[in-house]
RNA sequence: GCUGGGAUGGCGAAAUUGGCAAACGCACUGGGUUUAGGACCCAGCGGGGCAACCCUUGAGAGUUCGAAUCUCUCUCCCAGCACCA
């Protein structure tokens, strides 16, 4: 008998597989289509770990499921590989970003081969790699061009660590979501992505999305709209007023005070002589002061009077006007009525500065108290998003150039043309300002100026002209030093040569913008590039990707989007996730493609921890490495362990011993394959080895994996197929090889090696995957005899075996002939004695096939 | 504080969705095999009890012939958000 040895194994059937391509997806087929999809990983300096797996095994069993079930399936994987830790990387070792990157991606690749994964590896892709972000710059052109990117001189969160800013969502409590470092503000000049236009359009296309509610809510949080009203307040002997948003314009008559915050733009031209020195100072302190301390000061509330009033619009009162930092430059207007009776934060402040809490309300709700103050000319209804504009800038060196110049003509050109720039870009206050949360479908495109075309981009941001489609790609400039200022400016700055370009427009001096693009933008476009790479060889690639992209609505684009299954962690519930929706809709509002959510199913991977339950790191130094696991028990068991350990979803600790159960499970399947072998050869001799009880478990086993996989139970798939296994190495079955062939099959998924192994040896020539995936015989899963449970007050007394399907008469003469039973209604010695004479049967429940319940008395 | 998800043997977990709680696996115990260790094989493995039986799904109540599963109250844990008007 040959020893099962996965190395070599392993080796051969990798080998195969690439050499006859079984696993690459064929553009256009008779087949239906089912494209699945891995979140492609940032290829670090430390390899995978075996937490990364797990998803990737996952999405390869339902790849080689759909595979043997006649679907064309897509199964891509790619690198997503711009990034701080290559810079930090290079700014310390002065080795290239791009060099350190290619090692990586080495390093991945060939773990990912080791654990046996049908990637259909003719399609990666590489978003640092200049082909691809060609496209990730000409889509930011599109959003450009639409008047989704405007720049702005913004306070942006800070990391003074990386040195560059960060967008709202990757600030984690304050904290830099990459280094961990304190978040500070910093002035700075960004560009910034209107995704509150698509507010309304992200938060309805949740809606029809087959994913976790968790990760819907998540997104749903983000954008937190809310309704209620806008209601303006009068200031006192002055022409100004303030207009605040609330949810409960029913509470107004207990508004006995307003709140700006300390950056409103009317304090200045409110404040009363007396308390401006006062209200100065404050302004200056909450400037100093970052989000975080006014978070972590305990929800303390301070405040300042601004010594100017306002009037309540409901009863006519003079009500005094404060500025507090607990009220948010950022949400709504800035500014607040404050109803101490009925808000917590209000009620604090109005205890603290002594001012009337007034419990009287309207006798309306929200709804009709907004159209009672609309007639009176004083509000409207509104809708206010909690969701910010995406800040897009980067002072960093990693990641794809901007590709966009300043030119001071064409600024001057635009400047002094008549045509009008929309308000909403005044102020900052405007921009975060209410709004409908739909973006303009056709926005105009082109604007003339002294006979040069402008884009509606180039209008909304004078001086700044897109690059002609044919100078892309912008590539990045070799430097010398990666190292960022710490001034804000990026370190493209430092290279003058490709700084300073003639403008594509005018043809006089110009600069490149020196910000790069965030590690996301590549990754929101992503799955549409493993699409354009549609043909064999790498050189057609890349030319398809350039030449077919621009074209609306490709029949390939048709064919194979939207994403039918995406897999990946939940950590990207609001970043990655978000933003590709997104750029979708952009991409679909232009018409690009025909679909406007990119992921219409998503699953969320469990992270495996570490023995010790911490968070696998190289510096806690529990990392557990894949290819050491591989290498003493081979990729099968590794793959069988990963799927079995528990719920696909749920986090889970590695346990190092836990893994010899896999390996016990191959080793068995292993000998009986060879045991049957030998039977078979038995078989012919004397054919009288059927067993009927083998071929139901079988069909069951089908039964069971197969609608396991289909719910990513993959835990109980491998727990039915081990049962199988134990019934089948049981002494008492004997086992015919033609029905271990389906058993093969529906391993292979889980374990593709050694199935194939295995499938060889029985003399297949072809590979187990392309062997239909097997049906189950719903007959022969019916038992003919059950087990009926005999229950006395709800209680298990007994059970009798019975034929199928007996009607509730039958039933109840069987049960009640049992002696278990009888002992239950006749006393049999005194200890039965107490309380048991003398029953009689009140009502039986009759369950078929499953259970009888007699209630005595 | 708000939102979402949880709590079942020593551990990871199952439970056809209201019908035999603990499948499958890990660890453990006893035995076999072995020079020894490992590997492997057999048996056992929620608690109590010699047994008949009794008890057991975070706590308590309820609905039901019957509850891990449904309802209510509470406790604790995990995740996300958080001065969001």
């Amino acid at each position: 008998m040959a020893e099962y040895s996965p190395k070599e194994i392993e080796k051969k059937w990798q080998a195969k597989w690439e050499e006859e391509k079984i696993f690459e997806a064929a553009d256009f087929s008779k087949k239906s289509k089912f494209f699945v999809l891995d979140m492609f990983p940032y290829p670090s300096g430390e390899g995978l770990h075996v937490g990364h797996p797990r998803g990737y095994i996952g999405t390869d069993v339902i790849a080689h499921y759909m595979r043997m079930k006649g679907h064309n399936v897509l199964h891509p994987m790619g690198w997503d590989a711009f990034g701080l830790p290559a810079e930090n990387y290079a700014i310390k070792t002065g080795v290239h970003p791009a060099v350190s990157t290619e090692k990586n991606i080495k390093r991945f690749k060939e773990q990912m081969k080791l654990i046996g994964l049908s990637y259909d590896w003719s399609r990666e892709i590489n978003t640092t790699d200049p082909d691809y972000y060609k496209w990730t710059q000409w889509i930011f052109l599109l959003l450009f061009e639409r008047g989704l990117a405007y720049q702005e001189t913004l306070p942006i969160n800070w990391c003074p660590s990386c040195k560059t800013g960060l967008a709202n969502e990757e600030v984690v409590a304050g904290k830099c979501e990459r280094c961990g470092a304190e978040v500070t503000k910093k002035n700075i000049k960004q560009w910034v992505l209107k995704i509150t236009d698509y507010a309304e359009a992200l938060l309805e296309g949740l809606n029809e999305l087959d994913w976790p509610e968790k990760i819907k809510e998540m997104q749903r949080n983000w954008i937190g709209k809310s309704e209620g009203a806008e209601i303006q307040f009068p200031i006192s002997n002055s022409q100004f007023s303030i207009k605040v948003f609330t949810t409960r314009p029913d509470t107004i008559f207990g508004a006995t005070f307003m709140v700006l915050a300390p950056e409103h733009e009317l304090v200045e031209k409110i404040v009363t002589p007396e308390q401006s020195s006062q209200v100065e100072e404050y302004r200056e302190k909450t400037k100093i002061k970052m989000d975080i301390e006014r978070q972590l000061e305990d929800k303390k509330k301070t405040g300042v009077f601004t010594g100017a009033y306002a009037i309540n619009p409901a009863n006519r009162k003079e009500i005094p006007i404060y500025i507090a930092d607990y009220v948010l430059p950022s949400y709504g207007y800035g500014a607040i009525m404050a109803v101490p009776a009925h808000d917590e934060r209000d009620f604090a402040f109005a205890k603290k500065y002594n001012l009337p809490i007034e419990e009287i309300e309207l006798d309306k709700t929200a709804k009709q108290a907004t159209k009672w103050l609309e007639k009176k000319g004083c509000a409207k209804p509104a809708i206010n998003y909690k969701l910010r504009d995406w800040i897009f800038s980067r002072q960093r060196y990693w990641g794809e150039p901007i590709p966009l110049v300043f030119c001071p003509e064409c600024k001057k050109r635009v400047e002094n043309s008549k045509i009008p720039r929309p308000q909403r870009f005044a102020s900052e206050l405007a921009r975060v300002a209410m709004r409908a949360g739909k973006p303009k479908s056709n926005p105009k495109s082109k604007f003339k100026i002294q006979n040069l075309e402008f884009n509606l981009g180039e209008i909304l941001n004078p001086g700044w002209v897109a690059l002609p489609e044919e100078e892309l790609p912008l590539t990045l400039p070799a430097l010398e030093k990666y190292e960022p200022t710490g001034t804000g400016e990026p370190p493209l700055a430092q290279a003058k040569d490709w700084v300073e370009t003639i403008c594509p427009k005018c043809g006089g001096k110009a600069i490149r913008e020196t910000n790069t693009m965030p590690q996301w933008a590549g990754s929101c476009w992503y799955f549409l590039a493993y699409i354009m790479l549609g043909e064999q060889n790498q050189k057609a690639k890349i030319q398809k990707l350039n030449s077919k992209f621009k074209i609306q609505n490709s029949r390939l684009i048709k064919y194979w989007l939207p994403v039918d299954f995406y897999v990946g962690g939940a950590e990207h519930a609001v970043l990655h996730l978000l933003y590709s929706r997104f750029w979708t809709k952009v991409l679909s509002d232009a018409k690009m493609i025909n679909f406007d959510e990119p992921f219409l199913k998503l699953q969320t991977i469990g992270l495996i921890l570490a023995p010790d339950g911490q968070k696998m790191s190289k510096s806690r130094g529990n990392v557990i490495n894949p290819d050491e696991i591989i290498e003493k028990y081979g990729a099968d068991t590794f793959r069988i362990y990963e799927m079995f350990m528990g719920p696909f979803d749920q986090p889970i600790a590695w346990e190092p011993k836990g893994i010899n159960g896999a390996r016990r499970f191959l080793q068995k399947v292993w000998e009986i394959f060879e045991k049957s072998q030998i039977s078979n050869l038995k078989s012919q001799i004397n054919s009288n080895v059927k067993n009927p009880n083998i071929q139901k478990e079988m069909h069951r086993t089908i039964k069971k994996v197969s609608e396991d996989i289909e719910q990513m139970k993959f835990n109980t798939a491998v727990a039915s197929m081990m049962e199988f296994v134990n019934e089948v190495q049981s002494p008492r079955s004997k086992v015919q090889s033609q029905r271990l062939e389906d058993f093969l099959k529906i391993l292979a998924p889980f374990a593709p090696h050694i199935s194939e192994e295995m499938w060889s040896m029985l003399g297949h020539k072809e590979s187990i995957f392309k062997e239909k995936w097997p049906k189950y015989d719903p007959k022969i899963i019916i038992e003919n005899e059950v087990n009926l449970v005999i229950q006395i007050n709800g209680k298990v007394r007994g059970t009798i075996i019975v034929p199928t399907g007996l009607s509730e008469k039958e039933a109840v003469n069987l049960a009640l002939k049992s002696e278990k039973i009888q002992k239950w209604f006749t006393p049999l010695d005194s200890k039965h004695l107490t309380g048991r004479e003398d029953k009689k049967i009140q009502k039986t429940i009759f369950v078929k096939n499953k259970l009888i319940n007699f209630v005595v008395e």
